[in-house]
DNA sequence: GCTAGATGCTAGCTAGGCTAGATACATTTC
DNA sequence: GAAATGTATCTAGCCTAGCTAGCATCTAGC
């Protein structure tokens, strides 16, 4: 059930036998990378007990850490496309397994300072450190001219599938 | 928020500066690559009006229709990885939006056939299909050896960020 | 200094997961 | 071939993490 279930789906006219099995190499090994990410985010989930969305959280609270930004709610909010009652559950969570402190905003007092705690900090900065650096050593085992492929083809299949004009998302769903 | 955030998290000694930046602009494209993926995978849903376990399970049912294998609840159960009851009530919304039918299995009389609607196959056919293609010819620009670099360091990558024993995860999102 | 707007919180709802247990059928065992 | 065990699905009821609506507090523009 996973070997290329789509590829009969594909008009294939003017490609070459050879070539259209070298392309299915080529979309299985970038479907392989993509369940790779994708397990790898799920185990770290796992393991810190945290839903996507939390994680997100903790990511974006690093950074602004990192660039000396107040995180608000608000802006927690607004960075994860979340409602407002919703962000403050989430802090809720957060604050109670202790990955985050609520203070008060140094100058808006309204708001809140959101400042995620140290132990939380070091532990997913480790982890975020890790990953990127794998993902960097490879890129960086590849020569200039080599990686001005990858780039290109990586930009040539973004623009590609990007949605355009003339696109009628999938379906209808018209019974029947 | 959102130009290389993780970057000052990677150690990058031995790596030329020139290299550096190249490196970021192969990782920025791939992160590139993966936001318009989720982008366009949001869009599809949105317009179908489904949730991501209901689109993978019609997508499972096209493949199995494609195969002439009958699928049941119990398989789609195990390939989307959820339970009997949740798979029951996701039967329950997909039946009543008309996407599929329960009909009775051929051999086992406490199994169903669940089949997917003439409509909403046609639909999701055509819209997983220009997808698809739309990926497939963007591999078929390139040449042999270009393809040979891709594919090379996609594995190269998988591999390399594929957890390892002394692993200790945590999430990454990627860059983007 | 009043008021419109921003900010975060609470209350209560929903979707979509889950476990436990019921029921119907299939298969194995004696 | 009857009994025991296993498999497939469904129902009931729970939980998490979203949502909207409405409120209290504070800011800022006039």
């Amino acid at each position: 059930m996973a070997n290329d279930p789509d590829g009969d789906l594909v008009d294939r006219s003017g490609v070459a036998p050879e070539d259209v099995a070298h392309i299915s190499e080529l979309m299985a090994a970038l479907g392989e990378l993509r369940a790779t990410e994708k397990r790898i985010a799920e185990a770290s989930r796992r393991y810190m007990q945290l839903n996507e969305t939390d994680m997100m959280a903790l990511h974006y609270l690093i950074v602004c850490t990192n660039r000396d930004v107040v995180a608000t709610p608000g802006g927690l909010a607004k960075h994860l496309d979340i409602s407002s009652a919703s962000t403050t559950k989430m802090l809720d969570r957060l604050e109670r397994a202790g990955h985050v402190t609520r203070e008060p905003h140094p100058t808006d007092r309204r708001a809140l300072a959101v400042r995620i705690t140290p132990g939380t900090h070091l532990a997913a900065r480790e982890g975020i450190g890790r990953q990127h650096a794998r993902r960097f050593h490879a890129a960086a085992r590849l020569s200039r001219r080599e990686r001005d492929v990858v780039i290109r083809f990586l930009r040539d299949m973004t623009r590609e599938i990007a949605p355009r004009e003339d696109d009628r998302p999938v379906d209808d769903p018209g019974p029947g």
